[in-house]
DNA sequence: TGGCGGTCTCTTGCATGCCACAGACACTAG
DNA sequence: CTAGTGTCTGTGGCATGCAAGAGACCGCCA
């Protein structure tokens, strides 16, 4: 039911298309306007066209591709207006799942993030930022996982998916100390969600987000990922 | 991108094989655990099973239904546990729209949830109760609506799918004297928008939402929709 | 009678071929 | 030179056929 996929064992063709386009598009691998037809595709993956389309259908409706029929299949390119409608609801969401933890108490997931704090104060002290980039992505993942609501897990997944948050953290820690502070917020995030105080942990959690998402536009290039992506290619114009 | 859909004039066949499906599983006309044969439908609708498999396809990505690879797929029946994670997203939801739409001041939808309490108003008067429901459902829509972020509204109606939601509504409505209460509730949070008060905008509603969900469980059989649906057909042992 | 094995049918997964439409390109007329 | 138009290629939409797995059902054997 979750987009964000996990395991699975019974691995059908269309399974396997599914994650290795959905791994290249929100990796950054293919860049946004990118036509991916399916003939195409099919042929590189050895396998005909049906398993190919039912992939793109999934891709699509996960809002990762758009389907312009008799015209293309190409990566989705998130507008501005998009992107921060994508971090509005990251902040709800996240700031939710802060709420949550911080309710639950001492479940799993707070030795996980007290350990993925450790690692990451390591990082940013050896100015790591690819493994930091990581440790990021992680906290964030464990924290909605915290939040033990599996509707929530996968509504922030696909979220995370349309931003390509991979392919963008690189970019806001690019920002002069941006990876320190960031560091700093996740510590007082945790430090309440430990502390139980769940109404501060929410409203820390979203200043981060809103820290985040400055530090990610300042480091952005005027127009979004790229210029030559046609006209509207992912709605408004 | 949207997968409520509105107005869509390509009429392509695997549209109308959603739209069609889409409407009989969220209005209730077929049970979760139903199964739905390709085949069947195909010949039902006069089309091939190609674009019938597309259409369940997206449905499956929408969680309206679920494909077990070589045995059949069937309407979803979202266990207990996630109807409560669902009605946890759907707090989380509206109670965000309200407060954005508090933040934006006088806009169109302002004036339409005006329209739609005189006209709840008098449904509860008369206790047309379908009619009330229709309002109900409207209500929410408006405010989601006006918060004028297509990713939250998208997200939102997502749900309201998953949740069945016009299935449910008349169950809430059938508690003694919780049309009353909800009309009510409905004019608190149209005030706090109004005063563009939008923190005590977001309680308020957020508290409806809990009250809704109170007085839906209250009127539903202990077991979900309907206890013939297979052993686990929505995840969740 | 109860448990077990095989078969048989129904399901979806995948491959393939044809079709209609969008859009680009070149050619022609003014 | 420009605007208009016709063609031509590439795309996804759809129909169809075959294959493989799952599960029910029936018969057999102890």
């Amino acid at each position: 039911m979750a987009p964000g996929a996990r395991g699975s064992s019974p691995t059908s063709i269309q399974a396997t298309v599914i994650e290795e386009l959905r791994g290249r598009i929100i990796s950054g691998a293919i860049e946004p306007g990118t036509p991916l037809a399916e003939l195409a595709l099919a042929e590189e993956f050895g396998v005909s066209r049906t398993p190919v389309r039912e992939a793109l259908k999934q891709l699509q409706t996960e809002g990762l591709i758009e389907i312009r029929p008799r015209v293309g299949t190409f990566v989705a390119a998130p507008s501005r207006r998009e992107i921060t409608e994508l971090f509005e609801m990251k902040e709800l969401l996240e700031g939710a799942a802060a709420r949550l933890l911080a309710q639950r108490g001492r479940v799993p997931e707070i030795e996980r993030l007290e350990r993925n704090l450790r690692e990451s104060d390591e990082a940013v002290a050896r100015d790591d930022r690819e493994r930091y980039a990581e440790l990021v992505h992680e906290f964030h993942g464990l924290l909605v996982q915290g939040a033990d609501n599996h509707k929530l897990e996968a509504h922030y997944r696909t979220l995370m998916n349309q931003l390509a948050y991979p392919r963008l953290v690189m970019t806001s820690l690019n920002q002069p100390g941006r990876a320190l502070q960031s560091d700093r917020e996740h510590h007082h995030v945790l430090e309440l969600v430990i502390a139980k105080d769940g109404d501060s942990a929410e409203r820390v959690m979203r200043e981060h987000v809103r820290e985040s998402r400055r530090a990610l536009l300042a480091g952005l290039p005027l127009t979004g990922p790229s210029a030559r992506a046609r006209n509207g290619v992912a709605s408004v114009p």
